[in-house]
DNA sequence: GCCGTCACTTGACACTGCGTCAAGTGACGG
DNA sequence: CCGTCACTTGACGCAGTGTCAAGTGACGGC
């Protein structure tokens, strides 16, 4: 699928991602960017205004490649709290090497560039969203372990469930996708889900 | 105390290491560390061959300046598994905002940097070993949690506790130490150390 | 007192990558 | 046949790092 792309700024997309999605490659130029997409560097701005409008859009053109809400809604719907964060970690664990390096490259530019800063904080803010969603199951189904608010914890998971913990560990630390997902779910449910009582009542 | 720095080497690293301790303060270019030390740009690379370099002789300078290892050292002697880990985590906690602005600064220019990303390579070995060191410690003990070898928990550890981990909780979720120790010392022990059973043997 | 040394200064330049600009070129449609 | 429009080539400006060359001035040895 999506092998032949219709107009030029779908093929500025597709390379990109090609080229990010190889992990650990050297740092992404738009000048690469254009060869690997067949077209001069100057032709990549007449689609977008800048390297961080470029990865702004690659991240949402890869979500959608992706269809990670889908994967996302499908995995949680239905299920309490704590099964549901169980299945997230699953899902989140597979997904996140598509979108690695883009936001890596996003995070390195949001050093020095404020459009770009502004693209990871409204990326990260949604993540947090998503995160204090599970805080707020957990809670309501009185499964969030003693010593969090929903803020906290979701503050943490966050954090614990970040693309950057998970480049860490899949990346640096060598973890397979089973190794991070089984190890990160053990620990999600240590910290933040209520051991369940022997004796109900 | 340190006020009057002897050498122009000794000035350098000062100014520096004021500049990158400022929270959320712009990128330090060269010239504002010359411009802070009252010297020209160039003067600074009679002493440093290059930003990598300054860099990794900062980071060294303010261990030494903080006394990072006599700190740790003191806190965790004596202790068991669990209880040294707690002590580490308060030394930490309050250690960290010393150098994440250099750490950041050199996970930056990692990017581009054969030289930083070395040189950052080596500190993330080096805190490696330290959380290895705790998880075998509680290993030693009995005090493992059921699920980990002494090397998963030393990573998951090492990316719970990195400087990345401890600059999103405090400057970007603005947790203060107090917060960060009290939080992240409580999912480190529900997530690696053993519950006490009620019955021994 | 004079001289050499050495740390530092000023000012220039190369390099990289991003972003802009101007003058083409060539295909396609009315 | 002509205009339009996407794209090309080639140039330039900018920022920050790193290099180079030609000073300058203080200090110590003789």
């Amino acid at each position: 699928m999506s092998s032949s792309p219709r107009d030029t700024r779908t093929l500025i997309l597709e390379a990109a991602r090609r080229l990010f999605e190889r992990p650990g490659a050297d740092p992404v130029r738009l000048v690469d960017v254009a060869r690997e997409a067949g077209i001069s560097r100057q032709a990549v701005y007449l689609h977008f205004d800048s390297r961080a409008r470029l990865l702004l859009a690659l991240v949402r053109y890869v979500d959608d490649v992706h269809t990670l809400e889908t994967q996302v809604g499908t995995a949680v719907a239905g299920h309490g709290g704590a099964e549901a964060l169980r299945r997230f970690i699953r899902v989140w664990g597979g997904y996140v090497r598509h979108i690695d390096g883009i936001a890596y490259a996003m995070h390195h530019l949001a050093h020095t560039d404020a459009e770009a800063a502004a693209a990871w904080n409204e990326r990260m803010q949604t993540f947090r969203k998503l995160c204090r969603g599970f805080a707020t199951a957990l809670e309501e189904d009185e499964q969030l372990a003693v010593g969090w608010t929903v803020d906290s914890a979701a503050d943490l998971l966050w954090s614990m469930l970040s693309i950057r913990t998970w480049r860490e560990l899949v990346h640096e630390r060598r973890w397979s996708k089973a190794r991070y997902v089984e190890h990160m779910t053990r620990a999600v449910e240590r910290t933040f889900v209520r051991p369940p009582r022997k004796d109900p009542s």
